[in-house]
DNA sequence: TTAATATTATCACCTGGTAATAAATAAACA
DNA sequence: TGTTTATTTATTACCAGGTGATAATATTAA
């Protein structure tokens, strides 16, 4: 192996942490930042796998939108008196450098679960009585089960539970309020 | 005012829904869905005042690394010891429709102080004795001061509270570990 | 029917690419 | 040293999804 393709290895080695970095850079951006041209530049992601900028782009924005929608599949659902949601863990909701899934990926799976399953444009106004006891690992599937205590006047009480492989991993109660009565 | 220039106020009102609801479609992709030439859709957008599909995607897409970054900024930090973050609430961590922010986003708030406070590579393993009481609004300025309790091991102790106008909306306890030793 | 309004078509141009090919350059080796 | 090989660069033709301007064509009201 050559010298040269030793300097080829590195580069392609700032490359991907370049773009790691920043994923919207162009081309032209990378190549001058590299001191490079922009057909080497082209030549590098071809052999790496990376695509152009406005796949990149794309990518990071539907991940965005899916993130907004809440991340967790609703599987079943009794209007006002339970539900259940199932959520995979990935690399994304974890501590960066880690396997370990950061607790707010798991709260707000438990707060979509609760606002869907009241049905109602919801606001949290209370939230008590949060446990979480045990770390939740990457790559691993969450069952979160819901069920709603009492309707009283415009509020709801909602108790919702996460569980890996049937033990429970989490658990909080929801006071809900319809919107507009507040 | 003509029954055409009102056709085209409705075509205006389902053009901003559409696009409100899918931000990626293109000018053609519009144009079919809306039944009207890709001009009359250049030509609409030009008058909304609504920018091509690869800036809107731009956009979605660095909001989506601007959150995973914490959106809150970090005022002051005293590393493993104590920490200050501010953050406006803005329209889009609030529940749809209403002025109500998603209790998440706060929790958030909470959990990458915390983690950043603790400078390490951390996970939390256990959050205990969060109070939530009051419903945050949408576009008000919150403030997070955390404290290191105690550094024990590998694990450290974090108390996080965050006020709005001096009042505290917000309390709860992180205990972290040092990723590697777990 | 005519004038005003709204829509569509067309053309040249832009960015950030793909794909393929040829040329230049650097390194390795006999 | 020259030759071979690996690597990089340049060039060309093409593509999608736009902008901006201008001209032609509906559509509707007066």
């Amino acid at each position: 192996m050559s010298l040269f393709s030793q300097s080829r290895k590195d580069r392609h080695e700032k490359l991907k942490e370049k773009i790691a970095v920043s994923p919207f850079m162009t081309d032209s951006e990378l190549a001058a930042s590299l001191g490079v041209s922009v057909a080497t530049i082209r030549l590098d992601r071809m052999t790496l796998g990376i695509p152009e900028v406005r796949e990149r782009v794309l990518t990071v924005a539907e991940k965005h939108v899916a993130d907004s929608d809440g991340i967790a599949e609703i599987i079943d659902i009794e209007n006002n008196v339970r539900g259940v949601s199932v959520m995979n863990t990935s690399e994304d909701m974890c501590f960066p450098g880690t396997d370990i899934v950061k607790s707010q990926y798991i709260y707000s799976m438990a707060e979509d679960l609760a606002l869907k399953v009241t049905g109602m444009k919801a606001a949290i106004i209370n939230v008590a009585n949060i446990k979480y006891k045990n770390a939740v690992m990457n790559n691993v599937k969450l069952v979160a089960r819901c069920s709603v205590k009492s309707v009283r006047n415009i509020d709801s009480l909602v108790w919702v539970m996460i569980y890996h492989n049937s033990i429970e991993i989490f658990r909080c109660k929801f006071l809900l309020e319809e919107k507009g009565h507040g």
